[in-house]
RNA sequence: GCCGGGAUGGUGGAAUGGUAUACACGCGGGUCUCAAAAACCCGUGGGCUUUAAACCCUUGAGAGUUCGAGUCUCUCUCCCGGCACCA
């Protein structure tokens, strides 16, 4: 045989896989589906990287190994290249996004062939296509149907750089996500996707998701769920300069018609210690709008106070000022003061808060900044705390404050009338009904989730297709008339007027009303990536069907995602994006799941040098070199080899040779096996051999099932070492030993085990090819089954059995299999190793501990 | 501040409460060669500047549970990730 050539091994096999279509499952008639996805790449003109290879060889081994084990493994590949990034980069180098698009597909997709993925190249799906957009759109107008998608005028948040809004969930700390400018808050109308209507139960699903505690927890608090209650203090009716607010329904404390402000509050047990009210600049604003005569001073507040808001939210200094107005308690009707504050967010709850300095730090803070009262209502269960401090009405507290601390935990309710004795938090429900019967406050639950806003006042993006009549408002484009293609436009950068470059294009603007026929105008931004991203594991199904986005039995079959494999920086993104989307899908009758992906593990991630890979670091690895030196199944198993998958690991140059070295010693193994001229199927010594391999099948099958990549090579090298022995020694292999050997290999370098394979079975006839599918031309290693093991070969026929004295370890005795069970053999075998007598001399055994077959301990004086 | 995950040789890392340091990298020595590379062989936690045996120490620090702890419990230090004035 031939010295190890990977590059022409691995073309060989590629062009054999695809003509073959090995890779292609029939998704209708498929016996046992298996849905493998990877996270969709974004291809970047640089190219894939290795943290791109490492993501995706994860995934790949996973998926073949599922297919070694009879599934019908479905693993899709495609790009998501609408967006800000692609466009940035398009203009970067001074061309359109769509020819960029094209250079960068043909790129990334060259490379993703080149690192040997079992990828249906078949099913293929780019975003910026007009056949998938379009669907994109549908899917965007099925919900505005359902109510979920709205336009509105709102706070939102603006990338100076790259002139557009972004969601919530792309701002982080105050910069954004993409570029890390620091985010603006400009008041602008955008369209909305309701998921705060799906809060509860993206929350409540998620412990029957089998995902990491971790990224379930990240979800968890993202979606933020506080339960508590809505309070209404009454205004005291000197202040009659107040006007009332004029429309209802507003959520946040606009004055009621019964001059009367709400708050929310997870602590309505303490409301006897409510002292003082404060509520946001943004909600003074408003009752400034509405008339407020607000005191000298308090205006001017509330002017800078929101200027200041726009700026990063780093200065958290606490300011307020009196706002001349008092509310009344309404459990012990006393007069407490309203101040204007900054540390109450205006988005949250009421935009209104009833301040307990005694039992919250904020308050407490703030309180202490302006000599407020503190009013102690919880009696600490701490129990070394002095005394002064449990309890009593302790309003001077500047004189001594080092006395009052604030105490947030659990304990009795003092001070508070009939709620006296109650204990906290059990008792919170209590309050609330007291407060309820009362007519004081309700429950309420608040979540920190917020709408996703989903308009982008950018090019490269699909349409919104919505269309604004004068007499009818909003209304879907028809969906015949889908897609509502974007223009091919010269000028395509963002000017940073809030709009989109679409609504330069009056060609592209005015249109009929779908409903009325009258003139009317198109909505010229484009939708955000993330919608692009949260569907497209649908549709990969469905690449074929032409007449809707997906086909509900395709769906039925394949979905949910039987294993999704990603980056743990799409915990609240990505992944809860298409969480929603997936419900309103089910909800819609177009479904039958709400959770997209069964299964979700998150992968490590690849650093150079201890920093991430970035290209201003320029410490970005493209794996091409690597894979024109070494071949793309070493740099596969170098990737798996550095650390468990969920760690990822530091790229160095060092261990790929290593790794290069590991599997041109097992092409030289195995080719030499194969041109040894006496190949036997047993030979005296075989047990060990037999041992070793069913060991390394256990190991290596329990280790990708777990994707433990890392130790099943490291089984793998250790089978290798025992096999190369043997062969070094008597220079005889049975081939089932390298057979075996590479069916296991497989996964991980699946060229080079393809090649060994073929020439493995060539003319060995009584080896049958079980897991053989309907039209194969060739018995691929990929479609065989997985090697299985032999429960009574892993028995050796001798044990090792430590023996220690008092808990350490003196000798190792051998011992036959069939004496384990005696504990008297094993310990009388024991007490004659000479180093273990020395120990034992003169000393008096107390106690004899025997594990079997793994250890005996001898405790002594 | 809150939540989650970590800390093991020179390095990456391995260990269902039962022989700590598997596997590999690196390094040192050797074989082959005129020489080098490749390949192969041997060695490689510390005490320990000859070898072997024995002994002692060693999984961030300290305590505890246990016949026995890298693993379980508590306290602390440091590192990474997420959330953060969400009432």
């Amino acid at each position: 045989m031939k010295p190890y050539n990977p590059s022409e091994v691995e073309k060989k096999w590629q062009n054999v896989w695809e003509e073959t279509k090995i890779y292609s499952p029939n998704l209708d008639s498929a016996k046992k589906p298996f849905y493998n996805l990877m996270m969709f790449p974004y291809p970047s003109a640089e190219g894939m990287h290795v943290g791109n290879m490492y993501a995706f060889t994860g995934a790949d081994i996973y998926g073949r190994f599922q297919r070694m084990q009879g599934y019908d493994v479905f693993e899709p590949i495609g790009l998501d290249g609408f967006g800000i990034h692609s466009e940035n980069y398009a203009i970067k180098v001074g061309k359109h996004p769509a020819e960029q698009a094209k250079i960068s597909e043909e790129n990334f997709y060259r490379q993703l062939r080149s690192i040997g993925n079992s990828y249906e190249w078949t099913r293929t799906i780019e975003t910026y296509k007009p056949e998938y957009y379009k669907w994109t759109q549908w899917l965007f107008i099925q919900l505005f149907k359902a109510g979920l998608a709205y336009k509105k005028k709102a706070p939102v948040n603006f990338c100076p750089k790259d002139l557009t809004v972004l969601a919530d969930e792309q701002v982080i700390d105050g910069k954004c996500e993409r570029c890390g400018s620091v985010v603006e808050k400009r008041e602008l109308e955008q369209w909305f996707f309701k998921i705060t209507d799906y809060a509860e139960k993206l929350l409540s699903n998620i412990p029957e998701l089998d995902w990491s505690e971790k990224v379930k927890v990240a979800q968890k608090n993202w979606i933020g769920k506080s339960e508590g209650a809505r309070i209404r203090f009454v205004i005291l009716s000197e202040a009659k300069d107040l006007p009332a607010s004029q429309q209802g329904g507003d959520s946040s404390a606009m004055l009621q018609n019964d001059n009367s402000i709400e708050v929310f509050t997870t602590r309505p047990d303490t409301l006897f210690g409510a002292t003082f009210l404060v509520i946001s600049p943004e909600l003074a604003k408003k009752w400034l709008d509405v008339g407020w005569k607000a005191p000298t001073g308090v205006g001017k507040y509330i002017e800078e106070a929101l200027v200041k808001r726009t700026l990063i939210e780093e200065n958290t200094d606490k300011t307020g000022v009196f706002s001349g107005i008092y509310a009344i308690n309404p459990v012990n009707q006393e007069k407490i003061p309203i101040w204007v504050a900054n540390y109450v967010l205006a988005g949250y709850g009421t935009g209104a808060i009833m301040a307990v300095p005694a039992h919250d730090p904020r308050d407490f803070e703030f309180a202490k900044k302006f000599d407020l009262q503190v009013k102690t209502v919880i009696l600490s269960e701490t129990k070394d705390l002095p005394a002064s401090q449990q309890g009593g009405d302790s309003s001077a507290m500047s004189q001594n404050d080092k006395m009052i601390e604030v105490y947030v935990g659990e304990g009795e309710i003092i001070n508070s009338g009939d709620w006296n004795g109650w204990k906290t938090p059990e008792s919170i429900s209590k309050v609330i009904k007291w407060l309820e019967k009362k007519a004081i406050g309700k429950r309420e639950v608040n979540y920190h989730l917020r709408d996703w806003l989903i308009s982008r006042q950018r090019y490269w993006g699909p349409p919104i297709p919505m269309i604004d009549c004068p007499k009818c408002g909003w209304q879907p484009v028809a969906e015949a008339d889908l897609p509502v293609v974007l223009p091919e436009l010269e000028d395509f950068k963002p000017e940073g007027n809030g709009k989109s470059p679409l609504a330069n294009i009056d060609t592209f603007i005015n249109t009929k009303c779908p409903n009325c026929d009258g003139p009317a105008k198109r909505e010229t931004d484009v939708s955000d990536t993330f919608l692009d991203s949260a569907w497209y594991f649908f549709r990969y199904a469905c690449t074929d069907i032409e007449s809707s986005a997906f086909d509900r039995e395709r769906l039925k079959k394949w979905l949910p995602v039987n294993m999704y494999i990603g980056g743990a920086e799409h915990s609240v993104l990505h992944l809860l994006y298409s969480r929603f989307i997936a419900m309103v899908l089910a909800d819609l009758k177009f479904t039958d799941f709400e959770e997209p992906f069964k299964r979700f593990y998150a992968h490590g991630l690849i650093v150079k040098d201890g920093a991430k890979m970035s290209k201003s670091r320029g410490n970005v690895i493209i794996p091409d070199k690597y894979i024109a030196k070494f071949g793309a199944d070493t740099l596969r198993c170098y990737l798996m080899f550095l650390g468990p998958f969920s760690a990822g690991g530091d790229f160095r140059d060092t261990g790929i040779e290593g790794m290069n070295r590991f599997l041109k010693r097992v092409w030289k193994l195995c080719s030499a096996v194969l041109s040894s001229k006496y190949q036997v199927s047993s030979t005296e010594n075989t047990k060990e051999l037999d041992t070793a391999m069913n060991k390394t099948i256990k190991k290596v099958t329990e280790d990708i099932e777990n994707l433990r990549y890392n130790t099943a090579l490291a089984t793998l090298m250790e089978y290798y070492n025992v096999l190369s022995e043997f062969y070094t020694k008597y220079k005889i292999l049975d081939t089932k030993y390298c057979k075996t050997f590479v069916l296991l290999l497989a996964p991980f370098a699946p060229h080079m085990t393809e090649e060994l394979y073929q020439q493995l079975t060539i003319d060995n006839l009584q080896f049958t090819n079980k897991g053989k599918k309907d039209s194969q031309s060739f018995n691929s290693i990929h479609l065989e089954s997985w090697p299985s093991f032999d429960e009574k070969s892993l028995e050796e026929s001798e044990v090792n059995i430590a023996v220690s004295v008092n808990g350490k370890t003196r000798d190792v005795i051998k011992i036959e299999k069939s004496k384990v069970e005696s504990q008297k053999f094993v310990e009388q075998l024991a007490k004659e190793s000479e180093n273990v007598k020395k120990h034992l001399q003169g000393k008096k055994i107390l106690k004899t501990v025997y594990v079997q077959g793994k250890i005996i301990n001898f405790v002594i004086d």
